[in-house]
DNA sequence: AGCACGCCGACT
DNA sequence: GTCGGCGTGCTC
């Protein structure tokens, strides 16, 4: 069986309905009329039983609706989840709603399902779930807000009266003449891109009357033809969808940088879009930026809903709302967006499907990919899943025929592959990490007038200060781990915890003034850089360089327009970024990731590598890559750079099958911490103690520490579950979280449960 | 999660 | 004499 794109038949699904009935089926209570089973946004795992409110005929309640709810002693706004009769709770103690919010369910009884199904997958509280999948305004039970206008029309004026507005009011003018060459109609996001900051203009034009702001569906700019001709792979995969239209199909379209896989998905999102159903695009954080939002809505010829943590509750309710009308019919969006409802869903495409930002990694812990397979099946809709470095599971799951593998093997135009070379730095002379052949490298790139990039997933000037005299070291005292000395600012910062100080002049320790830096970041890469390319221009991106909203995109343009020889930087400059000039790059330390505790790291560093080899040779020049390491010899960066991903990925695979390891079996991880290590060890000891009197399906290990066993002044203990199947995995975890939540330890630590981890601390 | 109740230290 | 620290327990 399986639960994330199994084609075949599943009997043991927890989306079928036998998972919901153990938690919602209150049974045994009084026999009473009509019972509303409400979700509440408390880290509780039952529903909560109310009686209908008095004034509210009892025949306008669905599933879907909210309703003020006394709770406790102050007022909720809590979600109908279902309807029934009879209730655990005595009759007496049930408490009437207030007030019904809602006319119309804000969610349909498929996507509450499918919600409901989440929660019970990854085994975090249906209110939280459910809860958190509306826009804070309505989950505080405010009135949803009404539509706002996202059409701009012109309206009938005389000629004479544009010209004489020339002089008198140049930007009104220059507002409807720009209308008017858009056929006196256009969308309002249109408007504020090509205007930004004349809503003066046009509050004054609309007051004249000459300009009408309104909803219409009329107004979408016509799409876009395909900007090139598609090379057969394209034509094929696109094909292989499209005949599967109607029905649920897994695709993993695996296919190379540059090979065209964004023009693939407008494809078949036409197509879709034609048959009147909707799409919902996924897309990692970093990948979704204001030109990814003008390509799709300049391409498509539909309105588009975008999602994303940087939105503020007004916009992201709009959005949220225009897809929950199927007004929107397509979702452009970041991890959350696979909880928007979208009804009609007809495609679900997740790009970068590998991209470790789909996994929420606190709270309601739900891998966006995942719940994308499982919601496509629900609508019964095709998904496909887009990567030039698939995840492991995806691969196993196309070998496994799981998913059609659809592949893109030749890059479109006249791009090809980069040139990649291990540089051993072993006895190497290094200047601030970097060894000869890079500097020569980068010189000679330089000279030739092209541009190259330095990578290093490592910010600040260095990741330790150490001093020589007494071998004292930059630990935080709230993690273990080093404060990194961030020299510009003068301070030592904990990357965990946000800790910080003063840079000390002598040694806290000994007094001794012999403190160095130990070990690079970015920062230093910069200073060592500029010094010995003084006449090139160089732009830093990363965290600290890039923290103005909106300031990576200006410091993306200056590099796209050729204005820096030299760009360092960490993982922000790994993703999407088409740089045509570029044709080096310097990756400056690869071995953090070939020998970690995490299983997880050298699939990673692969990835990683791979997609920033991709900035190179992007143009019609060929690029060149050079990998610094100290382990010339690891087998699998033998794989990966004398043949490619996939040749590495089949061994990465087997190994981990050798091991036992995911994708060939499945964790759960229950993390604990406490402010003392004893507490968070006695609750998961408890948990372990009710897990080893087991059939032997599932094995425990722990509790352990994590791997930082202290971080910002708390102890973390973890537990492991490890199974062959899912489903085994899955009942264990439903006998025993609920209890959990019912230990007297638990009250004493954070507890959460992590299905699918993709960190193992 | 909130929000109370509940017992022990330094302040108007 | 009180304000307030966060431990513990409950919410249909």
């Amino acid at each position: 069986m399986s639960y994330f794109g199994g084609t075949e038949n599943e009997t043991d699904d927890p989306h079928a309905d036998k998972f919901f009935t153990k938690l919602s089926t209150g049974c045994g209570g009084a026999v009473t009329g009509l019972i509303l089973r409400l979700a509440l946004p408390a880290p509780v795992f039952d529903l909560f039983d109310y009686l209908p409110p008095a004034d509210v005929d009892p025949a306008l309640l669905r599933p879907g609706q909210r309703l003020m709810v006394p709770f406790g002693r102050s007022r909720r706004c809590a979600l109908l989840v279902e309807l029934a009769t009879r209730s655990s709770v005595p009759t007496s103690r049930l408490k009437a709603a207030y007030r019904l919010l809602d006319e119309q369910p804000l969610l349909d009884e498929e996507h509450l399902g499918f919600l409901r199904w989440a929660a019970a997958y990854y085994h975090h509280p249906q209110g939280d779930v459910l809860m958190s999948a509306l826009p804070v305004r309505l989950r505080k039970g405010k009135a949803p807000l009404t539509p706002r206008p996202d059409q701009l029309f012109l309206l009938p004026v005389a000629e004479d009266v544009i010209a004489g507005l020339e002089r008198r009011a140049p930007r009104q003018f220059e507002v409807l003449c720009w209308l008017r060459a858009q056929g006196g109609n256009a969308r309002l996001d249109d408007f504020r891109q090509r205007f930004p900051g004349a809503r003066h203009a046009l509050d004054a034009l609309r007051k004249k009357g000459w300009v009408e702001t309104g909803m219409g569906e009329t107004a979408l700019s016509p799409a876009r033809p395909a900007p090139h001709k598609l090379e057969p792979e394209q034509r094929q995969a696109i094909a292989a969808v499209s005949a599967r239209l109607d029905e649920y199909a897994a695709f993993l379209l695996d296919g190379v940088t540059g090979s065209g896989k964004t023009e693939v998905y407008f494809q078949i999102a036409e197509q879709v879009l034609a048959q009147g159903r909707s799409v919902l695009l996924l897309v990692p954080e970093i990948s979704l930026t204001p030109q990814l939002v003008r390509r799709v809505r300049s391409r498509l010829a539909t309105r588009v809903a975008v999602m994303h943590s940087g939105l503020g509750e007004g916009e992201r309710e709009q959005a949220w709302q225009m897809a929950r009308r199927g007004e929107a019919r397509l979702v452009l969006g970041t991890r959350s967006a696979v909880l928007a409802p979208m009804p009609d869903l007809g495609l679900v495409l997740v790009d970068e499907e590998h991209d470790p930002s789909y996994k929420q990694q606190e709270g309601f812990r739900y891998s966006a990919r995942d719940m994308a397979l499982v919601r496509a099946r629900r609508a019964d809709c095709p998904v496909l899943l887009g990567s030039a470095t698939p995840s492991l599971e995806s691969l196993k799951n196309a070998r496994a025929n799981r998913y059609h593998w659809l592949r893109l093997t030749r890059r479109a135009g006249k791009a090809r592959a980069p040139q990649m070379q291990v540089l051993d730095v072993r006895n190497q002379v290094l200047a601030g990490g970097m060894s000869g052949p890079v500097l020569q490298a980068l010189e000679q790139t330089l000279e030739q007038g092209r541009q190259a990039m330095v990578f290093l997933n490592r910010r600040g000037f260095a990741p330790v200060l150490s001093c020589y005299e007494c071998g004292w070291l930059s630990d935080c005292p709230r993690c273990d781990a080093r404060q990194t000395l961030h020299r510009r600012r003068g301070r030592l910062i904990c990357h965990h915890c946000g800790n910080e100080r003063p840079l000390p002049k002598v040694c806290p320790a000994c007094q001794s003034p012999e403190l160095h830096p130990l070990g690079q970041g970015t920062e230093q890469l910069e200073t060592i850089l500029r010094e010995h390319f003084p006449a090139h221009p160089l732009i830093r991106i990363d965290r600290d360089s890039v923290s103005r909203k909106g300031s990576l995109d200006n410091l993306l343009a200056e590099v796209k327009q050729g204005r820096a020889g030299l760009l360092v930087g960490t993982q922000m400059l790994a993703k999407g970024h088409h740089f045509p000039n570029l044709t080096l790059v310097v990756m400056v330390d690869v071995d953090s990731g070939l020998y970690s505790a995490d299983f997880r790291s050298a699939e990673r560093m692969a990835q990683l590598i791979v997609q920033v080899a991709g900035r190179a040779g992007r143009g019609e020049q060929p690029g060149r890559v050079l990998l610094q390491t100290r382990f010339p010899d690891h087998p699998l960066l033998r794989t990966l750079v004398e043949q490619d991903y996939a040749a590495f990925a089949e061994e990465a695979l087997a190994e981990r099958k050798t091991a036992g390891l995911p994708p060939f079996t499945h964790q759960a991880l229950i993390r604990a911490d406490a402010l003392q290590a004893e507490t968070a060890e006695a609750f998961l000891e408890q948990a372990a103690r009710q897990l080893t009197a087991d059939d032997g399906q599932v094995m425990v290990w722990g509790p352990v520490p994590a791997p930082m066993h202290k971080r910002a002044g708390r102890y973390r203990m973890q537990l492991l579950l490890q199974a062959d199947e899912r489903a085994a995995l899955q009942t264990r975890l439903h006998g025993l979280i609920p209890a959990l939540g019912k230990l007297p330890e638990a009250t004493r630590v954070r507890w959460s449960v992590d299905v699918d981890p993709l960190d193992l601390y």
